[in-house]
DNA sequence: CGTTACGCTTACGTTAACGTCAACTTTACT
DNA sequence: AGTAAAGTTGACGTTAACGTAAGCGTAACG
C-alpha cells in the first residue's frame, strides 16, 4: 500500500462525489482545489477530497465559493500569519453568528409551516366530508 | 379609518421593507404579488405586505422565488381546487422535510465549526504565548 | 409654465456557478 | 496502425434575481 493509491482521477472523484468534471476543474480554477499534475493530468489527494466534502456541505447552507475558501483556510491555519489568523477567525466567528440566526429562523418557519399543513389537512379532510355527504 | 389606508405607494413599500422598486416590479412580473392599479400606479395592499414578508423570510432560507411562488399558494388554498390542494400540499411537505433535513445539517456544521474554532483559539493563545516567552 | 419628484415600460447588463460544445493530446487496447 | 476512452484547454451559453439606464407620462410646487 503505496502512496499512490491515495491518489484520484478527475473520473473516479466524479463518482466518488457526484459531481462533473467541470466542477472540479472549475473549483480547481477558484483555488478551492489544489490537485496535482502527472503530465497534463490532475490527480486528487486526500487533501483535495476532504476540501471537497467541505465545499459541498458549505454550498448546502448556500455558502458561495468564495466564502468556502475563506473558510478553507481555518483547515490550513498553521501557514497563515498571526494577522491572518485573526481575520480568519474572525470571519468565522461572523459566520456562525450568521449561522445560528439563520436556525432560529429556520426553527421559526417550520413552525409556522406546520401550522399551515395542519390548517390545509383539515380543510382537505372537510371538503371530503362535503363530497361524501352530497354523494 | 377607510380601506385607503391599507394601500402603500412603492416607495412607500420600498421604505418599509428595505426593497427597490425594481424588485417590487420584478416580483410582480413573476405574480408573487399583485398590487392593484390606479390608472398607470401600483397600489400595494395588506395583502401585498404579508406576501412579501413570506418572500423575504423565503429567501434567507434559500428558496427561490419559484418555490416561494408555490408555498404562496397555500395562504390561497380556499380557491383552488381539491386535486390542486393536494398537489401544493404534498409540495409543502416535501420542502418541510428539506428544512428538517437541512437543520439537521447545520447543526452538525455548527457544532464542527466551533470545535474548530476552539482549536484556533487555543492555537492563537499559544503563540502570544510563545511570543511572550521569547521577549 | 418650467422643473422637480415619482412612477411606468422596455431593454440591455451583471454575477455566480457551472453546462456544453469544439478541437486537440495521451494512453490503452486489439 | 487504428480507434476508443479519458483527459486537457479555451470559449461561448445558461439561469436566477435583480441593477441600471433610456425615454416617457403626470402631478404638484414655486
Amino acid at each position: 500500500m503505496t502512496d499512490s493509491d491515495d491518489l484520484m482521477s478527475i473520473r473516479q472523484m466524479c463518482a466518488a462525489y457526484d459531481v462533473t468534471p467541470r466542477t472540479l476543474r472549475f473549483y480547481e480554477s477558484k483555488e478551492l482545489l489544489f490537485p496535482i499534475r502527472e503530465g497534463q493530468k490532475r490527480l486528487f489527494t486526500k487533501r483535495d477530497r476532504a476540501r471537497l466534502k467541505l465545499i459541498l456541505r458549505g454550498k448546502r447552507f448556500g455558502f458561495s465559493l468564495e466564502e468556502i475558501r475563506q473558510l478553507l483556510e481555518l483547515y490550513n491555519i498553521g501557514d497563515q500569519q498571526q494577522t491572518q489568523i485573526q481575520r480568519t477567525y474572525e470571519i468565522a466567528q461572523d459566520r456562525l453568528a450568521d449561522m445560528e440566526r439563520q436556525r432560529a429562523e429556520l426553527d421559526e418557519a417550520i413552525t409556522e409551516l406546520k401550522e399551515q399543513l395542519d390548517w390545509g389537512a383539515k380543510i382537505i379532510a372537510s371538503m371530503k366530508q362535503t363530497k361524501k355527504a352530497a354523494e
